[in-house]
RNA sequence: CUCCCGGUAGCUCAGUUGGAUAGAGCGUCGGAUUCCUAAUCCGAAGGUCGUGGGUUCAAAUCCCGCCCGGGAGACCA
């Protein structure tokens, strides 16, 4: 709609103009500022404005008027209903697009050695919206999960898990100073003791004293990685609860280290490694980042970031056009390195686009909840589910942006009213679909209809409903699907006050203003499909 | 010390890429239901957009300095 505009205005001022929305309502649909125009031509404002409102009326165009240095546009009856018969012959599809950027989206990732938390939740809510959102435009998304199933902290859950049945069966324990904590650990370790046997479990751990920490000596890879795969299957569950859409690859980092050496040779190919105290360094201050970063230990063990560069390897040998890693934002420090190591490799890291979520800070009753993976007072994603339901919650992260620090008290969530903007949407939806059961009408019997003298409240209702392909490349492009749901918010609340000024059933306009609101309602349908959340038709 | 994020109404946050009188929800106060779902709506009060400069017709928005809050800175993953 707004490119139709831009159009018209471009054969007269040679370029595409803004095109703005009005502050205010009365102006009219789109508000064209023209002040750069007028000091070109050295004219007043006032006047350029005047004039060029003559020269660009037409009747797509139910008027065109100048105020101040703005011309303000509004569109005429036919051009809406056009629009409008689109949005309910495509219900669903409308605003589908294709053929667009081949893109990697890489999200969640967290370590299989705990069930998901609430910082995980809002980056797996963020990229599962962010990925309808771009699929439904026409982007060709591949979602995928890096499974660090490799090093310590694997070990540390095998190692937890033996104590804790060891603890089950009444055999005498000594805690290390790190092992993971909490409720989980004890039922994996009661499944260990049925899968395992009771003897499994008879030797007990060694204890070794080192720096003044107790760490354990354990070496049990049969039981971490059976320990690993029951987390993911508890992280699959998690993520299915928080209506994920499935992810299209699950990669593993302990299977990519056979690539190390292949990884190595091309590194030292580029210069990009050298040797210094027996490790090997990776020059990645030479991109950006602070210092150099050990990728091979002493013992000639690759670290951590050695793993992520074998996968990123990988990523980019799989050709996409882009890279989106969604991280956690305190590993913003790592962006710098995993670059520099992508621009070694040869290939463009400007490919690579990541972005960062950043803490969520949840209150009870206005109590602050501190947020800890190894011990065990971690908020659990299915608690919060089950508490308030994917929806609301989906909602509540999803009303803000991702990368800023967000904090909100549980107890809200749960209040069935206003205050949770999850209801106040669906509530608008629910009440179309009933005003339809009443009519006893369907979407498509508006298709009939011609819209005539519309006047102001139907006009900006239906406009607005109009604007959500443009809302989406927006939310897209910008990686802010947030934009999307406060569009929604904005919509529902028009129809709310539209709802309540304006009798539908039994007025004179009833065919109108019936086809308005199979619009709306497609539109509230389809954005919140678009966020993960299931529309109600009835409340 | 370096880097990242933030500072907008009492609270939690938006602000459509630089436009007209600064926005919503919650909270406070006052109203609306013989009528399509009151889980709703209407109205009022509430602001030096952290601060100082710069850029221009125009700055909450862009640039620089400073102040405050949060986070990160491993041979951990």
């Amino acid at each position: 709609m707004k490119k139709r505009v831009a159009q018209i205005f471009k054969e007269h001022l040679g370029e595409n103009p803004p095109i703005n929305k009005p502050k205010q309502k009365e102006f009219g649909h789109y508000a064209v500022p023209i002040f750069k125009y007028a000091k070109e031509n050295k004219q007043n404002p006032v006047e350029f404005a005047k004039n060029l409102c003559e020269k660009v009326k037409c009747d797509e165009f139910e008027s065109v008027e100048a105020v101040g240095g703005f011309v303000n546009i509004k569109l005429s009856d036919k051009f809406l209903n056009d629009f409008a018969n689109r949005v309910i012959k495509e219900k669903k599809d409308f605003g589908k697009g294709s053929g667009k950027e081949k893109i990697l989206l890489e999200y969640v990732s967290a370590n299989p050695t705990g069930p998901l938390h609430i910082g995980h939740a809002r980056g797996a809510i963020f990229g599962d919206s962010l990925a309808r959102i771009g699929r439904h435009i026409g982007y060709d998304i591949t979602t995928e999960y890096y499974v660090n199933d490799a090093g310590r902290q694997i070990n540390l859950l095998g190692l937890s898990v033996y104590l804790g049945a060891r603890e089950i069966l009444g055999l005498d324990v000594v805690w290390p100073d790190e092992y993971y904590r909490g409720e989980y650990i004890k039922d994996l370790a009661n499944e260990a003791i049925e899968e395992f046997g009771e003897d499994y479990f008879k030797n007990p751990v060694e204890i070794l004293e080192k720096e003044g920490k107790k760490e354990a000596k354990f070496e049990d890879e049969k039981l971490s990685l059976w320990a690993k795969d029951k987390m993911l299957e508890e992280i699959k569950k998690d993520l299915e609860a928080l209506n994920i859409v499935p992810f299209d690859n699950w990669v593993s980092e302990r299977s990519l280290y056979k690539y190390w050496d292949e990884v190595r040779s091309i590194l030292e190919k580029n210069g990009a490694l050298y040797e210094k105290d027996g490790k090997i360094w990776l020059k990645s201050s030479e991109y950006k980042d602070e210092k150099d970063r050990v990728v091979v230990r002493e013992d000639g063990r690759p670290t951590y970031l050695a793993g992520d560069i074998i996968y990123h390897w990988d990523k980019f040998k799989r050709e996409y056009d882009r890279y989106i890693n969604i991280w956690g934002a305190d590993h913003h420090g790592y962006i710098a390195r995993v670059k520099a190591a992508i621009k070694f490799l040869g290939f463009d890291p400007d490919k690579l686009e990541i972005l960062l979520s950043q803490m969520v800070k949840l209150l009870k009753g206005g109590e602050p909840y501190k947020m800890s993976k190894r011990a065990g007072n971690f908020i659990l994603v299915r608690d919060v589910v089950e508490d308030v339901g994917a929806d609301a919650l989906r909602f509540v992260f999803l009303t803000k942006k991702a990368d800023t620090h967000l904090e909100f008290d549980v107890d809200d969530l749960n209040k069935k009213d206003s205050s949770n903007p999850s209801y106040y949407v669906n509530y608008a939806h629910a009440r179309i679909c009933s005003i339809f059961d009443n009519a006893k009408k369907s979407y498509d019997d508006m298709l009939e209809i011609e819209f005539k003298d519309l006047n102001e409240d139907e006009k900006d209702l239906l406009f607005l409903a109009l604007q959500l392909p443009y809302v989406l490349e927006d939310a897209f492009s910008n990686r802010e699907p947030h934009r999307l749901t406060n569009f929604l918010i904005d919509l529902a609340s028009e129809f709310h006050s539209f709802y309540n000024k304006n009798k539908v059933l039994g007025s004179e306009k009833e065919d109108i203003r019936l086809k308005i609101l199979a619009v709306v309602g497609i539109i509230l349908n389809l954005g919140l499909s678009l966020l993960g959340i299931e529309a109600k038709e009835r409340m």
